[in-house]
DNA sequence: AATTAATCTGGAACAGTTCTAAACTATTGA
DNA sequence: TCAATAGTTTAGAACTGTTCCAGATTAATT
């Protein structure tokens, strides 16, 4: 599935991208970027993360894991959502946008960023200034229990 | 501080309450009812609760203060509100509304309801009905650090 | 008052995450 | 090309917030 061709590509490109990010490109990294940041918008936590990347015949230690996505997310290769406590789930998408979070089935999915407008925008207390807007839309399958 | 008055007011208040809500009202019940249910506005932790009641001359364990917690918000009481993961708040004030979370102190303020209006509410994906929306504006005292 | 069912409790268990200190590796520059 | 060094990885311990457990207690019912 993975050509000789691609596959120098996708290194090089993660490469480049991560000292892009001032983090130099260990093993670790660059597997995880490849896996990542292909370009495709994905909500991981950090053991699907693992276990991605051990069926991708990576052996990356799970501190690992949470250190690279603590770095990427601080270098701004991704972003942290919090739905649910206990437990972090990180964005490949990191443009301005918004989340449907499926209760039952504990996944995210982003929503289109036309579809939620905020019309205003609320003041800030005094003495801070925003960081960001997050707008969470919890779903679920409709209840058939009455 | 508390007046024979006022006291057994709030205990026969927060007992009709609880029964209302199809709990038994008992000694750590009340005692949190009339800490928490009194009208005013506010947001808690597990932790902060414990101590709460601790300092107002209850012991009530962590444990009971978790159940209580549980069975406040299930019976609508109370409502849960998600802004870190590791750490669960909940808000005192169960109507439509949004949220503050001030980053560095991490406190929750509740945002006053005209001052978020969202000018279109997403559609939800197939085969899920909305739960509730949940919209955080994340702020944090200015970062005087260049 | 006795019975029963619900509740409370301390402590163990648990999940997700961070920390630690030793081993390893990318980078630098001679 | 190779050593020096600074940054990175790792297994496992530690930590935090929360839930679970089984026995003791208490509210409700008769």
């Amino acid at each position: 599935m993975v050509t000789p061709f691609t596959d120098a590509e996708g290194v090089s490109r993660a490469t480049a991208t991560l000292r892009k990010a001032g983090l130099r490109p260990t093993r670790q990294r660059i597997a995880l970027a490849r896996l990542l940041l292909d370009g495709r918008d994905r909500h991981v936590t950090a053991e699907e993360l693992h276990d991605e990347a051990q069926k991708a015949g990576t052996d990356i230690s799970l501190a690992t894991i949470y250190n690279t996505l603590n770095q990427f997310t601080e270098s701004g290769l991704l972003r942290e959502v919090v739905v649910e406590t206990g437990r972090s789930y990180f964005d490949t998408n990191t443009d301005y946008h918004h989340h449907f979070f499926h209760e039952d089935t504990r996944r995210l999915e982003d929503i289109p960023a036309h579809e939620v407008n905020l019309a205003e925008v609320p003041q800030v207390p005094p003495g801070t200034e925003m960081q960001r807007i997050d707008v969470i839309v919890r779903v679920a399958r409709p209840d058939r229990s009455h």
